[in-house]
DNA sequence: CGATCTGTTGAAGTGAGTCAATAGTGGTGG
DNA sequence: CCACCACTATTGACTCACTTCAACAGATCG
């Protein structure tokens, strides 16, 4: 079957209950084990709080290329991702896509704006989700601000980080992108290794470049010796000052 | 006295009560008859939290080109607009501008993130401002969760904005920018003829063009009858469903 | 009424895009 | 286990939208 069929299926189906993702089964309250909770929005709950998101919740699963949420569509779910990485997007009607970032694990998807999805989700690689009914999440909200609190957090660093990509976007060279990108990418600050779940396409989609302009970039970076191609999906950062330098326009 | 000098004395004082801008003389409840209070974050305080709002703020003014806030200084005052338009920015160390919004009456600057600025604010026509100091508003908005709802509300649709922005400068043309640009900047649904205060430069800045690309697509879209350039800072919208599908890319 | 700034227009250059061929890569079934 | 297939990534040749450099025109203001 392939992924255009699955993605338009996907499209059709609103809900994210669909046969497309799989339910999973879980314990009563299955946010109490729950792996990354420490680095999540939910760890402000606490006591009474924290078992009314509980029972809100439900566990869900989605695999690598399925559509996770489609903009224009109801926003009545909102989502944490447990496992695995996704890919938010804006497409334009002759196809053209915008990337606007990629989350994983302990990212929340959704601060939601309108009753509207403004952007797509599609999962990189398989997914596990936690799942709010927008409703009751909302409610939750109301009455508990240490919750919003950290929501508005979370939104003001999605404030900054938006912008910074307005620099990217506007401003810089393909270089300058790949390099900004690749130092973004590392997880650990001591790192210098990228596990990159994503396509050329969707480097591209979100650099605002072709996947041939990727694709010769990181071969020119790699000439240069700045980077190590170690597959296909896995690039080492060989000089990260130089590229640091790079990323910040000062070369 | 150029502009440059201005903005490099400008960048030594860290703060808006700087020889550079004026202090305005106001009653000791200046919120009270505050013109924009209908459309600013301040009218969700009422009674008790308004009069302490009161208490914090002071009135400034500052000049055309006056820079009000610049990256990398320390965070200590937020600001609200009372009128004039202001624009705000991030830049690369050789020069390259990227203007990530332009604000006006009404508008909030500077939901905060860090303890530095991470983009500088200037003045796009003479400004008058209300200044907060970041202390005394944090401890504010710590106690009065309706505050705090309506910043993450403003954070909330800063964020759709970016993004939508992002897929401009990632993934349109000239052209599709300039129509875009266009129609954000009719306040009024309904109105034709838009002001810009702001220079091609600025426009440029924003838009991630040049420039001279700017003036030539203005120059196109007059001479296709889309537009009409009544003054170098006036435009009116002559064929508004055409820019529309321009805008959205359908054209 | 010149000086200075801002905006417009023209001509030439270029970084990234487009189109196309080739080379890897991973999954599947014989 | 390998051979094939389908897909993704790389590389090359060429094109083009936007930039750069430069001249000129209009506005603004002492």
């Amino acid at each position: 079957m392939p992924v255009s069929e699955i993605m338009s299926e996907s499209s059709q189906s609103k809900d994210p209950t669909s046969f497309l993702s799989r339910r999973l089964s879980r314990s009563a309250s299955p946010c109490e084990q729950c792996a990354v909770r420490a680095q999540s929005f939910c760890s402000v709950l606490e006591g009474q709080e924290f078992a009314r998101l509980s029972a809100i919740v439900t566990g869900r699963a989605f695999a690598r290329h399925q559509t996770i949420v489609q903009e224009g569509d109801r926003a009545d779910w909102l989502f944490n991702i447990v496992a695995g990485a996704v890919k938010l997007y804006r497409t334009m009607p002759d196809g053209r896509v915008q990337i606007v970032g990629f989350l994983s694990e302990g990212d929340f998807v959704g601060i939601p704006v309108s009753d509207i999805y403004a952007l797509s989700a599609e999962a990189l690689t398989p997914v596990e989700l936690c799942v709010f009914p927008r409703r009751s999440f909302d409610r939750l909200l109301a009455e508990c601000p240490a919750l919003e609190h950290r929501l508005f957090d979370l939104a003001r660093t999605e404030v900054a980080a938006a912008r910074d990509h307005m620099l990217l976007l506007g401003r810089k060279s393909a270089r300058e992108r790949l390099a900004t990108f690749l130092l973004n990418e590392l997880r650990q600050p001591e790192a210098i290794d990228i596990f990159l779940p994503m396509s050329r396409i969707e480097i591209a989609d979100y650099l605002g470049l072709t996947m041939e302009t990727v694709s010769r970039t990181l071969s020119a970076l790699t000439r240069q010796g700045l980077i190590a191609l170690t597959g296909s999906d896995r690039v080492r950062l060989m000089q990260i000052d130089r590229l640091r330098a790079l990323a910040a326009g000062e070369d």
